[in-house]
DNA sequence: CTGAAAGCGCTTACAG
DNA sequence: CTGAAAGCGCTTACAG
C-alpha cells in the first residue's frame, strides 16, 4: 500500500506541487483548465493529503480533542450520550476525534498535550466557574469551545443548557399540580458552573412560584442518590416533589422511596434531568427534562469546526431543554405525616 | 509559547541533533557524559518531542485508534466501561486515544483513516467472525489487537472473554438450584463472534448439565429485552431461569416479568452478563457474570503497546469471568402453570 | 495564474 | 561514540 503523495499528483497533472496544494486549499486562484487536470489526477490516483505532513507544515491535522475527565465508576447515560454524539459528529465531518480523560485538575497533562500540536482545537467538558484549562488554551492561542460556562465568559465560545428555562418548566408543572415543598438533589461539585447555575435557578424559581425550596447534594451514583433521598425524607417528610440533576441519582432516590413505602407518583412526584431515550421500567415511566445532549454536542462541534475555518460565528449558545412528562408526577397529596 | 525543538536541546548540550535523537530513542550507544548533558538540557528547556514531526520522519505519533461503532441510541454501561477504561489506560501510557465510531460495515472510512497515518496502531471492538477490517489492517501492515475474536485467528492478537467458563458458571449454579428449563436472551447479531460463541457455549453447557435450552434473540435495548421476555413467557411458561447477555436487556426482561406477576427470584431466576459495579435497585440485587471489561481493556491496551515496542508477547488471551451472586437467583419452584 | 525553494521538527542511513 | 545531510509530505512566502 504505497502512499500517493502530492508529488505524484503534480507529476501526473503536469504542474508543480505548490499549484496542487493551492488547488486543494483554494488559497489562490487556479485556472479552470489546470484545476480540472489536477482534480482528474487526484481522482485517478486516489490521492488524499497526509494530515501529519499538513500539520507539520503549518496546516491542519484535522483532529480535535475532546477533554472529558472520566472516572470509570461514575458514568451515566448522559455522559455516554455526549461522547458518542460528539464523536459521531466530528467523525462525520471527516475529522479525527481524540478523547482526553485526564482528571480535571491535571492541567499539566492538557498543557503537555496541547503543546504537542496533535490537534487543531478542543472541546471542553465539565467546565468550572474558574477553569484553568481555559486560561491555558487562551494563552496558547488554540481554538476551543466549552460545553458549559465559566463565571466570566468574555471572548469565550460555549454551548450550554438554559437552566433557568429548565427549572422554570419543572416548577411551573409541579406548582400547577399543587406542590409546595420541592427538593432538588443537586450535584455535589460547587466548582462546576452547571451546579451553581442550576441551584441558583432552582432557588429563584421557587421564590417566584412561592414554594419551599430544599436542596441536597449528592454525587453521580445510585447509592449517593439513595442516601440523599433517605436524608431528605427524614429531615423533611413534608416534601412532595423531587427534581434530580441526573437519572442515575433519580433511580437511587426512587429505590429508597419505594423501599420505604413512599409511592410514586401518588406520594411523591419526581423529575430528572436527562435525555429523551433513557430507558425506564414500564411500571414507572419517568418524567425528564431533556437537555438535548445530541443537540449540544452537534452545536459545539459545528462551532469549533467553523472557528477553525475562520468563519465568524455567533459563539455563545443556550439550548432550551424540553420537559417530557410521563407518569412520575401527579397532583400533590395533602400530606399530614 | 514558543516550542522548544530538538535543535535547541542540541545547541545547549553542544552536540548534534542526531545525537539528541539517539539519546532519546536509545537506538545507539551514547557516552554517559554527553547523555547527561543532553538530559540536563532537556530538563532545563522543558523539551518534549513533537509527535507530528516524529511520525512524519518515520517514527511514532504516540496515538492509538479505538475502533468502536457507536449508535447513540444503543449504548449500555458495558460499552461505556470499555471506552472509559481503554481511554484511561492509553492516556496513562502517555499515548493519545482516538475514538473512531464509523459503522462496522464502513470499511472505507477505516481504510481512509489508516492510510492517513495518524495513528500507530488500532484496537478493534465488535469483532465479526469474518471481519473485513482485519484483512485491511493486516495488508496495510498496521499493528492491531482485537477485543473479541474472528473465526480464524491465526496470526491475530486478541483479548476475549472465556464464554465457555461464563456459561458453565451460570449453568452450574442454576442447575444446582434445580432449574431444568433455562433460557438465554442472546444478541441478535449472528455476524459477531461473541454471539456465536456464547450461544454454542450455552447449548453445550445445557447438554452437559442435562437441562433444556431455550434461546431468544434480542437487540441492545430495554424494549427489545422486554419483548423477548414476553415471547419467552408465552411460548415457554415452564421456564424458570434466564441468562441475558447484557444488563439493559435484563432490566427490560425483569420489567415484563414483574408486570406479569412473575416474581424474581421466587418464580424466575435471572443472571446477566455485565460488570461488577452495575447499579441495581435495593429490592432486586442482580446476579451478574462479570466479564471484567476494565481488565480486558487494560490487557488489550498493553498488548498493543508492547507490539508497538516490538516486544514479543503472548498474544491471545482469554479472560475468565466471575459469577457474582446476589439475590436474583433462587431454588427452582416446581412449576405447574 | 504558476513555479522553485525554504522550512516545519523530527529520524535514519551514511560516514567517520 | 558522534556528526552532516537527506528525507518524511506537506505549506507558504518569494518571484515572476
Amino acid at each position: 500500500m504505497k502512499r500517493v503523495t502530492i508529488a505524484d499528483v503534480a507529476a501526473q497533472a503536469g504542474v508543480s506541487k505548490s499549484t496542487v496544494s493551492h488547488a486543494l486549499s483554494g488559497k489562490r486562484p487556479i485556472s479552470i483548465a489546470t484545476r480540472e487536470r489536477i482534480q482528474h489526477a487526484i481522482d485517478s490516483l486516489g490521492y488524499s493529503p497526509n494530515p501529519v505532513a499538513q500539520r507539520l507544515a503549518g496546516g491542519r491535522s484535522k483532529t480535535i480533542g475532546y477533554v472529558f475527565p472520566l472516572y470509570t465508576n461514575h458514568i451515566a447515560g448522559l455522559e455516554m450520550k455526549f461522547i458518542a454524539s460528539t464523536a459521531n459528529e466530528i467523525n462525520q465531518a471527516d475529522y479525527a476525534f481524540m478523547l482526553l480523560t485526564h482528571p480535571a485538575d491535571d492541567v499539566d497533562s492538557l498543557h503537555q498535550f496541547a503543546v504537542r500540536g496533535l490537534v487543531d482545537g478542543f472541546i471542553l467538558m465539565q467546565i468550572r466557574l474558574d477553569d484553568p484549562r481555559v486560561d491555558l488554551l487562551q494563552q496558547a492561542g488554540i481554538p476551543f469551545v466549552l460545553v458549559g460556562r465559566c463565571a466570566d465568559n468574555r471572548d469565550l465560545s460555549y454551548v450550554d443548557v438554559n437552566l433557568v428555562s429548565a427549572m422554570d418548566q419543572c416548577l411551573d408543572h409541579l406548582s400547577d399540580l399543587g406542590h409546595q415543598h420541592i427538593a432538588y438533589l443537586h450535584q455535589d461539585a460547587p466548582e462546576l458552573g452547571f451546579t451553581q447555575r442550576a441551584q441558583q435557578a432552582f432557588f429563584e424559581g421557587c421564590e417566584q412560584h412561592g414554594v419551599d425550596p430544599l436542596v441536597y447534594p449528592c454525587r453521580l451514583s445510585f447509592d449517593s442518590g439513595a442516601a440523599a433521598m433517605a436524608t431528605l425524607l427524614e429531615q423533611h417528610p413534608e416534601v412532595t416533589a423531587v427534581i434530580t440533576w441526573n437519572n442515575t441519582v433519580a433511580w437511587g432516590a426512587i429505590d429508597v422511596a419505594e423501599t420505604r413505602g413512599v409511592h410514586i407518583p401518588g406520594d411523591l412526584s419526581i423529575i430528572s434531568f436527562g435525555h429523551s431515550n433513557f430507558t425506564y421500567p414500564a411500571r414507572l415511566p419517568l418524567s425528564v427534562v431533556d437537555i438535548h445532549p445530541e443537540e449540544m454536542a452537534a452545536q459545539a462541534a459545528q462551532l469549533l469546526l467553523q472557528k477553525l475555518d475562520g468563519e465568524p460565528v455567533e459563539s455563545q449558545r443556550l439550548i432550551k431543554p424540553t420537559l417530557i412528562l410521563r407518569q412520575s408526577t401527579a397532583v400533590s397529596a395533602v400530606k399530614s405525616r
